[in-house]
Order: structure tokens, then C-alpha cells, then sequence
DNA sequence: ATATTATTTTAGACAAGCCTAAAATAATAT
DNA sequence: ATATTATTTTAGGCTTGTCTAAAATAATAT
């Protein structure tokens, strides 16, 4: 049996080698797990006897196709009960992500089964994130930065990185949903801004957010 | 805050003090609890020391005020989710358990009110069991044991007591669905078996069985 | 009234998952 | 090439929730 701890820590194992395309390091495990690095050093000792992630001492970890394949499965079950919250429950956007983080451990292979028949077999999570399939099969998007968009350009939006509450109740507030086309106006290049418009409305974003936002490439 | 195995005494407490109208004693507990006498004993000085239960040595435990607003809180999650997996995802009956298990410990204070909300806010789970309101408040029913009924007597099935699969699926197959009517044909007095007919069909119940047949009183 | 039996509690141990402080190793700067 | 700094690991300890074995208490039978 596998443990709700080392759940989330193969989660943020996969999730942080998407990210950064390196062996992921103890420190900056530590740091999402929101744990200390003298705890994970602990952690990754048992998952690597138990042969879900290979660890190489000082230089970090990897997961094995095991410790995928658990880590898919938690995914999945995080982005079909976020899709739950929103469409079936009312659930805004930015309120279903906690939820969902004690969701995704409930153990029931046909509770999921169910789930995924009964949202119509969704392919996006409403963050516009992919929903792996039963065998962990995931359809990596293709998604570049707002940032990266050219004056003039057009595209969808697909997804927002960062699950920080205040940016995704902002996002929501002007309309930055996924789904949504974005235009880009104009960008300062000196600080990186950029002026957008969505629904027809305009607005200013700054790096950082338009960082945040991917859209279809 | 209040940790998952003590969310699960509290609610076996609550379920044994409904059954026996005496304290609740540490091997009745343990029992329960599928654990031994003398991790009950620790878990129950930490539950005194919190004060969701009163605690005398060598006589057993009585629920606080305090203790009895979580119980009915778990039992209420535990009885909507329960709702949800028949009515929405079309579990059956006897399949509904073991997931509301882990259900019933997701905190989330909005989570239980829009899936109250998103299922019509019922007033009994699919076992017939009612439902607590969000203030803790549960409506006893007049329930009474089907063994309990003379010949020619018909009442409504409200709750099926032992929540064993082997007997709900039985149960299932028959037709003895809370909500439905049931008559008593015929009862032998030497071993309380009966006779009775569901759906205009007959079917001989032995003791055990309708002992655990609760009906409207 | 006392001895036997059943129940409950105490004492001491263990695994999981975390911590702090100190030691070991790697990376970097001179 | 060596010293300094940053990162990672080790060592030892804590809490939660469990266990077994032994001691204490209560219930029951004579």
C-alpha cells in the first residue's frame, strides 16, 4: 500500500521534473512540499527502496515508470474532481484546488471509473490542464507563454501555471479563463508588460502574470 | 484540528451509544474499531483530554456535547456522499460504503453544503438512514425491526441495520430496498422466521435477516 | 467472603513522518 | 589548488497511532 505522504511527494516529484527538465533535488522538493530538506532526504529513501523514483545521492531523483505511473494516476484523479467542483458543484475556478487536494486520494478504482463516465470523459481540467487516461497516458499540450505572444497576436488560452488563489481569483475577475481567446495589444518591452484585450475589454498585465498565462502555440 | 482516526472513534462511539443506551465500553470499542483494548484505551485518554468524550476508569465512555457535533458532522458527510454515489454515479446500494468511508473525512465546510445542495438537500441517505442537518441535528425515526411485525401486518422499509455487503446484496436482489412495502405472511413462532411478500413476490427471511429489516413504525 | 475469570489499564516498543543540529559532500571563488 | 559557501545527508528526537505482555481492577461463582 502506498501512503497519502508519498502520494504527494511523487506528485511534486512529476510535476517539478515537467517544470525544470533536470533530476529534481532535495531542496527544491523541500520547498513544494513545504517540508524541511532533512525530511525529504528521509522520504526519498523509502520510495527509492520501494523502487518508485531512482536516487542518486547529492544529485537528486527521478521517477521510475512505477512511480509515473502512481503519480499519473493521483493527477488524474486531482483534475477529474476539480472538473467535478466546477461543473457539476458551482465551484469557481479558483476555489476547487485544496478540495481537490484531498479528493485525489481516495482510493477506488471504480469511484474514478464512475466519475470520468459521469463528466462525459473530459480531456481538460477546467485549468485547461489534461486529464491523463486510466493507463496514465497524458496529451502533452502544446502551450507557450503569454509572455512569448508577439504585438497583434491571437490565441486561446489553455492553461494558468501557477495555482495561487489571488492570481486565479484575478484571472477570473477579467475574464482570463481557459477557453477564452486573448489578444495582445502591445508589450513594453522594458519591464516585459503587456496590454491585452479579452472580451473585447482591455487590460494591463504585468510579466509576471502574463508568465503565468499559457496559450495554444 | 482533529485527526482522521479520531473522527473515526467519535463515530463509532455515537454508533454504539445509539445501540446500547449504556456508556460505551472499551471492548465494544475495539471491537468496532477492528483494533485492541488497549489502543482504545490510549485513544480514549486523548479524546477526554480534548473533551469530545467523558471518561470514567473500568466504565466506559459518553460522548460530549462537543464530541456528538463531530460525530453527526462525519455521519452527515458519510450519508450525502453516500446519496451521491447511488443517485449520481450509479453505484448500488451495497457498493456505497467502504468509499463514503473515506469521503466522510474531506474537509470542506462549502464542499458538503453545495453537494447538499447539488442533490436536493435529501433527508435520508439510500439505506433510509437519516441525514443530520448542517447543525447537527438528526431526526430519529420511528423505526421498528421487521421481526417485530404480526401476519398481515405491512409497513414501509426505512433502514437495513448491519451494513455487511453479503446481506445488502441479497437484500438488493430481492427487492428490499428501503422505500418499498413489505408484508408479513406468515411467522413461525419455534424459530421467527417469516414469510413475506415484496413486489407481490414471496420470499421466507430467516430471524437474522428481518432483525435487521428496520420498517415504519 | 474469597477465589476465579473477564475486562481494562499500564508499561514498554515500534513504524511513519516530521523536526533540529551537526557532519559530509559538492560547487564556487580566489 | 585550496578555501569558502551552499546543499545534502546523518544522527538523534518527537508525535501519532498502533502493538504485546504484564498488572490492576471489576464481576462472578462458590
Amino acid at each position: 500500500m502506498i501512503s497519502l505522504a508519498e502520494e504527494n511527494y511523487l506528485k511534486s516529484i512529476y510535476h517539478l521534473s515537467q517544470a525544470g527538465s533536470q533530476s529534481v533535488l532535495t531542496n527544491e522538493l523541500a520547498e513544494a512540499m513545504n517540508t524541511k530538506a532533512a525530511s525529504v532526504t528521509d522520504m526519498i529513501k523509502k520510495l527509492s527502496t520501494k523502487e518508485f523514483i531512482s536516487y542518486e545521492k547529492y544529485y537528486g531523483v527521478n521517477l521510475t515508470t512505477k512511480g509515473k505511473v502512481v503519480a499519473l494516476s493521483v493527477i488524474r484523479k486531482h483534475r477529474l474532481w476539480e472538473t467535478f467542483l466546477v461543473e457539476k458543484l458551482g465551484f469557481s475556478w479558483d476555489e476547487v484546488h485544496e478540495v481537490a487536494e484531498q479528493l485525489e486520494h481516495i482510493q477506488s478504482k471504480r469511484l474514478i471509473e464512475k466519475l470520468d463516465e459521469y463528466l462525459g470523459f473530459p480531456k481538460v481540467d477546467p485549468h485547461g490542464d489534461p486529464i491523463p487516461d486510466t493507463n496514465g497516458k497524458i496529451k502533452a499540450l502544446q502551450q507557450v507563454m503569454l509572455a512569448s505572444l508577439k504585438p497583434g497576436a491571437a490565441s486561446m488560452i489553455v492553461a494558468v501555471k501557477d495555482s495561487d488563489s489571488q492570481l486565479l481569483k484575478y484571472l477570473d475577475k477579467i475574464g482570463a479563463r481557459p477557453g477564452k481567446t486573448i489578444k495582445v495589444i502591445e508589450r513594453e518591452e522594458y519591464d516585459g508588460s503587456m496590454e491585452v484585450s479579452i472580451n473585447n475589454q482591455r487590460f494591463f498585465l504585468s510579466k509576471e502574470v502574463s508568465e503565468n498565462i499559457l496559450v495554444n502555440a
